[in-house]
DNA sequence: GGTGCCATGTAACGCGTTACATGATTAT
DNA sequence: ATAATCATGTAACGCGTTACATGGCACC
């Protein structure tokens, strides 16, 4: 929801063309650590900021290659981006696939039928918790031996990662002791109550 | 990415119509709180998941309104299930907006045209801290406030939600300390060479 | 002569959201 | 009466990905 604003911020530093605005997106984003954005995108997001009129080209320069179309900021680009501004960024939707995973799986040793293929919620957690402590000494190792030279982005982006990491695992811990409590006391599944012949009146 | 395995999940349970689904789904996944999925997205899934022959329909109920229309699992259906319990999620996009503005208002201090229109890193970052912590005492209140008797998800997920939120928090403080270090000693902004006319041969 | 970077895009598809449309039942 | 809940969908759009197509230039 929001490439479109990060173009009108690089815009507004001055005009570009597709394949500057890219590179230095990647850069400004921390690329494929954070948020990979494909060159495609970049041109198809440009022609409906033009289409709607927040952009517009500042003449084309040809110089071997293909044309470079040259792009910058309009009057209305600029409101917008001053908008975009003034917001403060919404707290994002985690979505987290592992959480509906574990839920889904602690469901079925509930009330799942008996096939044979089993899902256990412990061996979901420990799997889980090695990918992370794994994917945490990477992100250790790198952090110490990154050159103090590199950008400011690279090394807040590891510290992030790191210190949400830790705070994962920290969680599957809870996760774990949790899912023994209830093991000896067992929860309903949540269920929608439908309307045609009803079983039991409240 | 995955709601359709998770409703594959759902309906290796038990089948469903896609109200109950949706409905199911919602309470597995901490609905608004985690991940909000629309009744219209329920729908066209299915259909999709349909006309790969993942699920078909077993029969249709009618009982006063409109036709329930009852779905179960194929073979194939539950091939793909097996196949996504097997593998372990991806560690996610991380997708950082907030990441993206701050680097923006970073690049804007030091390469910036003059225009009125200022934008303070401090001040973005305080605006967010303070946000996130209000958020944090809401959750902290919540989470306290929970029946015992509400189910494990609910729990979790606001154990999670405050688990993360004090490492966001944590990183926050850490930011600062870096942007502080960098006002005395500014690094590069980072631009993409180009071809045509070249300044500056290295 | 090949590999890789610079530079541009189009086409098609999948996921997700919003808005719209319909209509019955149940509770206030 | 009317509001909420149950129940089903379609249409249109935006964002993002993958694959495809084109071609010059620089370096080895």
């Amino acid at each position: 929801m929001s490439l479109r604003n990060a173009l009108l911020g690089l815009l507004s530093l001055k005009a570009r063309h597709g394949y500057e605005l890219h590179a230095a997106f990647t850069a400004l984003a921390g690329g494929a650590e954070n948020w990979d954005v494909k060159p495609a995108q970049v041109y198809t997001t440009l022609a409906r900021l033009k289409e709607s009129g927040l952009v517009a080209e500042a003449g084309t320069e040809q110089s071997g290659g293909p044309e470079k179309r040259r792009y910058r900021l309009t009057k209305r680009g600029q409101g917008e981006l001053a908008h975009w501004w003034s917001r403060a960024v919404e707290p994002g939707h985690a979505r987290d696939e592992f959480f509906v995973k574990l839920m889904l799986a602690v469901a079925w040793v509930q009330a799942g039928p008996p096939g044979e293929t089993r899902v256990d919620p412990k061996a979901l957690l420990q799997a889980q918790r090695r990918g992370l402590f794994q994917e945490l000494h990477r992100w250790t190792l790198r952090r110490d031996g990154l050159d103090p030279s590199v950008s400011l982005g690279q090394i807040l982006l590891m510290e992030k990662a790191i210190a949400h990491g830790e705070a994962e695992l920290r969680w599957l811990d809870r996760v774990e002791s949790r899912l023994d409590e209830v093991r000896r006391q067992p929860v309903a599944v949540p269920e929608a109550r439908t309307r045609g012949r009803p079983k039991n009146p409240t």
